[in-house]
DNA sequence: GTCTATACTTCGATAGAC
DNA sequence: GTCTATCGAAGTATAGAC
């Protein structure tokens, strides 16, 4: 998909000009505003396509990444809840839903990813729901999932518009339900 | 902000052509796909902001009326989810966010309507609780609702990406816990 | 009042200059 | 290997034809 089937030209992977327009990409300014001239996009990434999907691999990755991370030294429900709590995750996802709208190469790799992401994430849930001794019935790890990645994903976006009423109320909430069910990872 | 400071000739606001384009709009398809030309657009809207504007408040306001109507008929929490439940009302919000993400005068707009709106909801979800007497300390208002909106817009999201694992089960769990505090507003 | 020819700008991409 | 002149297409908007 990234390999180069035409002749044309393609800048050095480890060109520190590459390294900078990913940079820029990744903070949603393109080359313009990072002070490159547009046309660099296209000689170190051949698309615009090319260039988003490194920018959402390399951060998919880490991701990833982070939360296997997690898992291993700290696996309680307050951690991940802690990382879904990091806005910055959020916003960029809905940054390249955004971009995703109009461009399917991107649509079909956050699929891809969104299934990874899950599966990692829900074995974490999973572990961390069954070690404070709350039962399947009592709240699917699947569900916990989805309303801790929903409302992380809420927050943010009313956020970007501005609006935040409620949020503190919201996120104290979630934390002392957290604390009751499991006073043993308290940090505060 | 709609009014026309300018002396370029506008559209009649009752002209079929312009409702077609609204309606062209609201799938995301502009003009050309509706097989009309561009440039009509810029006839009957002078901006495509002012195009999009329409649309947007067209929807939210009757997404208003439709909250308000609800809540007058039928302000269970069962009836509050089902409303929240409908995929429609997500999806549009996730275009409309795809779409702020460049342009300024939408993205206004979106806070605008979006504190009202949650204005709307926080009432009726507050009713609703305290008639199934969930007290305020053991759920927030605001943090149900903050849910409610969030699991919608992920299940929309991921639905829209192609993933679905997780999502019955969730709109399940989620109907049986509303059962479960409210056996009265059941319906099958 | 309705629509189209036209222009300008931005985006995406290529070929060619250094 | 690095970058820029240039181009075509799409998006945005205006002036003018019917």
């Amino acid at each position: 998909m990234t390999t180069d089937p035409s002749p044309r030209r393609i800048g050095a992977v480890d060109s520190k000009t590459r390294a900078q327009l990913l940079d820029a990409a990744e903070l949603l300014r393109v080359a313009a505003k990072a002070g490159l001239k547009p046309q660099l996009v296209h000689y170190y990434f051949r698309t615009m396509d090319d260039l988003f999907l490194e920018v959402f691999r390399r951060r998919a990755d880490e991701n990833v990444a982070r939360v296997e991370r997690a898992i291993a030294t700290d696996g309680s429900l307050r951690a991940l809840w802690r990382l879904h709590a990091d806005p910055r995750g959020a916003r960029f996802n809905i940054e390249f839903v955004a971009l995703a709208n109009h461009r399917k190469a991107i649509r079909t790799e956050m699929a891809r990813y969104a299934e990874k992401y899950r599966a990692v994430q829900l074995q974490a849930v999973t572990t961390a729901l069954r070690a404070v001794g709350v039962g399947d019935d009592e709240l699917p790890p699947i569900v916990a999932l989805l309303m801790m990645t929903g409302l992380t994903q809420v927050l943010a976006l009313e956020d970007a518009l501005g609006v935040t009423a409620g949020h503190d109320t919201t996120r104290s909430f979630i934390e002392e339900a957290i604390a009751r069910v499991d006073p043993s990872s308290a940090d505060h």
